[in-house]
DNA sequence: GCCTAGATTTCGATA
DNA sequence: TATCGAAGTCTAGGC
């Protein structure tokens, strides 16, 4: 990992073009010749960059170039398409190398795959008498996240997001279009379950008949540790 | 901006949990306090990160964690939420601080905005005869990118999307149902016009009985270029 | 200010 | 390897 800060102008051409005036920012060039552009700003996302699989070379600037003020130019070009990135330097402020070595990386808990896991354990949050089928019920257009069946037998779809939004109700109204159209398991019904739901996803499912279930996460994950406590 | 090359361990809590082991890292501490933590490798998405609107507080390490090494503990605090980044900080190894000022910003050039204008001035590729009605043509759910007549004076509503993908033809198979309420229109085709359609997207549209364009934005902006020079 | 749609999205899982 | 869905998505534009 080399760190640069210098004063320097950015050009990235590929799928857009794009330019950055002449400014100082923080250079970022990692062991995989991927650079990364940052401003003093801005969210974690840099303000222009190339991914890998790339290559960094380093040259003297052209006669043009040094009378304005140029040092070295970058170019980071792209191994697999044209995406190209040219960072002209004109003042180095600081230059940093260091081995950071492979990072163990990250441990994650607690997203959608959570969510879903918790209500089928917990079917009943959907009505009393509710049985679950099973979860990741295959169709021909992908999985429906949970199969169950009400207190009168009747089959439920649900949609499980963590945000419900209208594309959620798009989703899950394909699934339903599709499993309606099996005898064995018609009428299904939907149930489209968040723990936030948009006013306009709310609208269109109630527009599709589909019922909108928001979840509470803290309750329905306190109950699973009071279960587990009980093993 | 302050750059901290250290050995050390991270733990995010707030939309979900995450802990990163002990490892040296880049951390970036930048003005507005949002606090990026990066390894060597992976693209330009830090590992962890805090975005603003937040606070960094340095503190001493308790005696336990003083014991395991510890030699410092950055607590990133959002100031609108409960989450929360505490980096644990091991041995630092390099320490900058530089000021970079406001960055002039990005100039972009040639997204989905440009392919619709290229688009609404050479609309006859979607077919010889057809003439533009507007761009943008507002409706109760949002505009439709492109509306027109063909040869024979049906109205046609088009999507444009740089890459076509299904919820693209959702969102038109919308603007369709609408579109063909208002008599004053309808009956009126659908055509999903994009650089790139995915199988999918394909499927979909023509179970809809949407046509797909594929459109070749280098040619487009060619023919551009050669109209733009005859003035 | 909230909400929606786009992104050089990135990232991971799956067929 | 392509494809598809999720993301602590982020970000810009409307209303």
């Amino acid at each position: 990992m080399r760190v640069v800060i210098a004063s320097c102008s950015v050009d990235y051409s590929g799928r857009l073009n794009a330019h950055l005036p002449l400014a100082t920012r923080l250079l970022m060039v990692k062991a995989d010749g991927s650079v990364l552009v940052h401003s003093d700003g801005g969210s974690y996302k840099p303000l222009n960059w190339m991914s890998p699989p790339c290559r960094l070379d380093v040259a003297e600037p052209s006669e043009e170039e040094a009378a304005t003020g140029v040092d070295a130019v970058w170019t980071v070009q792209h191994t697999k398409n044209d995406d190209r990135l040219v960072v002209r330097i004109h003042e180095v402020l600081a230059d940093h190398s260091v081995d950071l070595g492979v990072d163990p990386g990250l441990v994650k808990d607690g997203v959608e795959a959570h969510l879903q896991k918790l209500l089928a354990e917990q079917i009943d949050i959907l009505g009393p008498g509710h049985q679950l089928m099973r979860r990741e019920y295959p169709t021909a257009i992908g999985p429906v996240d949970i199969l169950a069946r009400d207190e009168d037998g009747t089959a439920v779809a649900v949609e499980i997001k963590r945000r419900g939004e209208i594309d959620g109700v798009e989703q899950l109204t394909r699934y339903l279009e599709l499993l309606n159209r099996d005898p064995l398991l018609a009428p299904v019904r939907g149930v489209f379950a968040a723990q936030e739901i948009k006013p306009q996803a709310r609208v269109l499912a109630g527009d599709r008949g589909i019922r909108c279930v928001v979840l509470d996460y803290d309750a329905m994950r306190g109950i699973d540790d009071v279960d587990s406590r009980l093993f």
